[in-house]
DNA sequence: AAATCAAAGTGTATTATAGACACAATTGTA
DNA sequence: TACAATTGTGTCTATAATACACTTTGATTT
């Protein structure tokens, strides 16, 4: 919780710089030692977490300001970025700043305004990331999607509507290259897609799926030291991944 | 273009009732005599064309604003309605209300704010609706898919987006029930196909297809009077057609 | 050094789906 | 009654999805 100086600031700051009743907020989602990650915030004094976001200034591009938010929280530049809908229930933000009503009057105050907030998903390398938590919260960190603190506002049903987004666009989309290391088996690659969808798939099929794609690159050297077969390496084919990116996987009509 | 008066009138109003930095657009998609249509305005004295759009009420759900904005050019309630993407570009508008700046002072001028776009598309039965224009506007009405007039500010690009979305969509969602007649034949269904695609398809191929996804049913009666063989009538499955709307049609993993 | 274990590599047979394609039936018109 | 236009329907083929089992490898254990 801020104190009433900061917490005046803060307002008289937003006010000047930042668009009224426009938010971004952002599900950053990581892959680490075969879970899903989710970067999330702890508020302040509070058992509660909430996603990485922010507002948008003035003259600043959508885009642009959703980068900027990330940068502050990943350290990372050139995150995927991938507008996926927009959050504008007229309460979806009430009665959660009750706590500052005696610090400063609710028309003063810049967070009981109605905010719509626009609603980005990310994909990250986890092992990329320096999280780092924003002036409302006490840290920053990776949680496990499917072992979740509770979430302040709708920020439970934003996460919902990404994972959901993410697992309809893996059907007509490369994905992965943004979440893997530049170098991978093909046993890490399917557990990525196995936790993102949530179940199992075959080996064979997948593999064989995949390579379909043309958008992966066997190395000439396996990856030595495991305890068992050296299974060998891929990175991805930029090129290709980027044109079945534009074009999709499968034409349908 | 509107009077001194009418401009300040109709700014004063907009910002008691409308929240700021926000708006809606609407791509209205029809289907009529085997071509698609697009439901346009036309701005007063100028030869340019625009989308039905509005302003969001400072306690309105978005989708609700999309609703009325909707029922006001069409007259019709309960529209198929999709949010597709939010526009932001910070020059989005600009100079497209230079026409006023000896009226009113910019900063007074409700149009010369930033506005985020909330992009929708719609698809409605063209034989059921009313177009009305709005204040701005010297008509509305029904224009060519293939034959558009010069649209204002980004709206050519709402547009093309719009269409891309929706030809996506085709891909795992059924689609007809709110561009078709209550009855139609199988080569109407598979004209609404072709003309969205803008490509042919095959006749026995798509009616295999169709009638697979279980969302059609056959009426007893075959539509006479036509110059030719009597085609069957079909009507959706509204049962089926929900859940195939909810569930998606390919599992893709 | 040999046996063992766990994970990785690979192939094939079956089934379902998509695509190409041709002919017969119906209706109004010439 | 022949014709033109449109609709209805079936089959063959190629491709993609699925199910499924054995072999290879490298480290570890005995």
């Amino acid at each position: 919780m801020l104190t009433e100086k900061e917490l005046k600031e803060y307002c008289a700051g937003a006010r000047e710089n930042y668009l009224a009743h426009i938010s971004i907020d952002c599900v950053v989602f990581g892959f680490h030692e075969g879970l899903m990650k989710v970067l999330l915030l702890e508020v302040k004094d509070e058992g509660e977490w909430y996603l990485p976001g922010g507002f948008l200034l003035k003259k600043e591009p959508i885009e642009m300001a959703a980068n900027r938010i990330l940068k502050e929280r990943t350290g990372l530049d050139e995150i995927f970025l991938q507008q996926f809908h927009v959050f504008g229930d007229p309460d979806r933000s009430k009665q959660h700043f009750d706590m500052y009503k005696d610090m400063i009057a609710p028309e003063e105050n810049w967070f009981t305004n109605r905010f719509l907030t626009i609603g980005y998903y990310a994909l990250v390398d986890f092992c990329e990331t320096n999280p780092a938590p924003d002036q409302f919260a006490a840290k920053c960190s990776w949680r496990d999607l499917n072992d979740l603190p509770e979430l302040k506002l709708d920020h439970a049903l934003i996460l919902k509507t990404a994972l959901d987004t993410l697992r309809l666009q893996l059907n007509y989309q490369p994905i992965g290259y943004n979440l893997m290391p530049k170098e991978f088996t093909m046993p890490e690659l399917q557990k990525l897609y196995e936790t993102i969808l949530d179940k199992k798939l075959d080996r064979r099929n997948f593999q064989r799926r995949m390579l379909g794609f043309s958008i992966l690159t066997r190395s000439d050297q396996p990856r030595k030291g495991g305890a068992h077969k050296a299974p060998y390496l891929y990175s991805f084919d930029l090129e290709n991944y980027k044109a079945a990116l534009t074009e999709g996987f499968k034409g349908g009509w």
